[in-house]
DNA sequence: TGTACATCAGTGAACGCGCGTTCACTGATGTAC
DNA sequence: TGTACATCAGTGAACGCGCGTTCACTGATGTAC
């Protein structure tokens, strides 16, 4: 069990579609690759990515633990398989939240709250799933060795953030000069507060957190935002 | 191995004074706590943070496997051991930053140039070593049972940090008011950039990778910085 | 300086564990005629 | 609709492995007198 503070108002994301309960005691279990899936994140959830065993997977769907090699060929499959979980969770994170917002009208702002709403998603996601997002961004095993490789770009994520972007560059708040680095700044800035809040600043009361993620932000788009004043690194006022 | 693109620019840090060497065929080691240690790193820096494996070092080291027993309780004391080493060598790669700095005789602008050579020397540090660094901000055991517990604040890298912070509150550059989100914001973003380059965007060529964080700890700045137009959320202007 | 002896820092064998994976198998299901 | 048979999706036992850790031990070192 991870001890990180998970106030209530942190709504977990329910993980695909699949359910964690047998689906009858049939000989053939019907879906046998989601249910295993589905203990795995359990595991994951429980006692963090390292506790994905196949033997644990299958014992917690009620089979036995060769049964899993029907469906996966390997253990670093099902870990792939758990680690997409994690990602398309991610997405649907960030979904809602952009769901939940109300227009106002203004494009500008509009599209400043669009930005903003993808990275409360991100976080969210993290502070309510530790596991699958540790996970997620954990470099994995190559298919063919047991070397490290790097991680794929998560994909449907990464592309919500791009097109926020693109979205405030057209609306005229990004300058077009400074989208590339855009991208990794407001990556980096809040994938690096989910972590902080997760790791060294886990403990902090639920309102000084929010508080925090949304001051950080801030901070992310007063770095992004076209001002008047000659651009990085700025030309400090003297005392 | 960490396929990760480490370019020979990149220069590794020296960790601890400890060699890795056997020194002398003595019964006695003489210093075998230490000798274990650095196995454990090199076993890090071959294969990750999984590959701290009591057993790998001791044959390492030419040792038994019992003889660790005298020098650590439990594995996971080894583990937390080389941790604590990577912590000592992330702070170096900051203060090797810093102390390559040449003053510029303004006082506003030098501790701007503080706050980007800390963020360098965290960055540095991650691509270097990356098994250290995922090892050291990676959840950890607890001593007396397996459970995942928060890490705890990395002491001298963070106090840098907020070395510099104060310095650029007292030149005029940060808003006090601003000074707590600051850290948080500086933090997460050197950090979440070092993942996203040891993670997705490895194999990101070096000079690319060089300018990316310069443009992105040009980006914090701008975020820090005292501005004219009022504070976030900014209001944009109209197209 | 010499001796007795406690303590320190190793050795080597062994234990038990849970794991991933393989083997030979069998019951359930679906399809061709 | 009924039957034969291929294929699918499981079972249960077993293997070998490397691990963390414990046990009883012994050689080296340092210190008191």
């Amino acid at each position: 069990v991870y001890i990180v503070n998970l106030p209530s108002d942190v709504h977990a994301v329910n993980i695909l579609g699949v359910s964690d309960s047998k689906t009858g005691d049939r000989y053939h279990h019907g879906d046998l690759r989601n249910a295993l899936i589905a203990a795995a994140v359990a595991l994951v959830r429980a006692d963090g990515p390292d506790a994905i065993v196949l033997r644990a997977a299958a014992r917690r769907v009620g089979v036995s633990a060769n049964a899993a090699y029907r469906h996966f060929d390997r253990l670093s499959d099902l870990i792939e398989a758990v680690r997409q979980a994690g990602f398309d969770a991610l997405s649907a994170s960030m979904l809602k939240e952009l769901a939940d917002l109300i227009p106002t009208g203004d494009a500008a702002m509009d599209a400043i709250l669009r930005l903003r709403a993808i990275g409360r998603g991100y976080i969210h996601f993290a502070l309510a799933e530790p596991g699958l997002f540790t996970l997620a961004f954990r470099g994995h095993q190559d298919s063919n060795g047991h070397q490290y490789v790097a991680t794929d770009p998560p994909d449907a994520s990464w592309n919500l953030l791009n097109t926020a972007l693109d979205g405030l560059v057209e609306v005229g708040v990004l300058a077009p000069a400074d989208r590339t680095a855009a991208v990794t700044n407001a990556w980096a800035t809040v994938h690096g507060l989910s972590v902080l809040l997760l790791g060294p600043m886990a403990g902090t009361p639920a309102a000084a957190r929010d508080e925090l993620i949304d001051t950080t932000l801030g901070l992310v788009m007063r770095g992004l935002a076209i001002r008047a004043d000659p651009p990085a690194p700025a030309k400090p006022r003297k005392r």
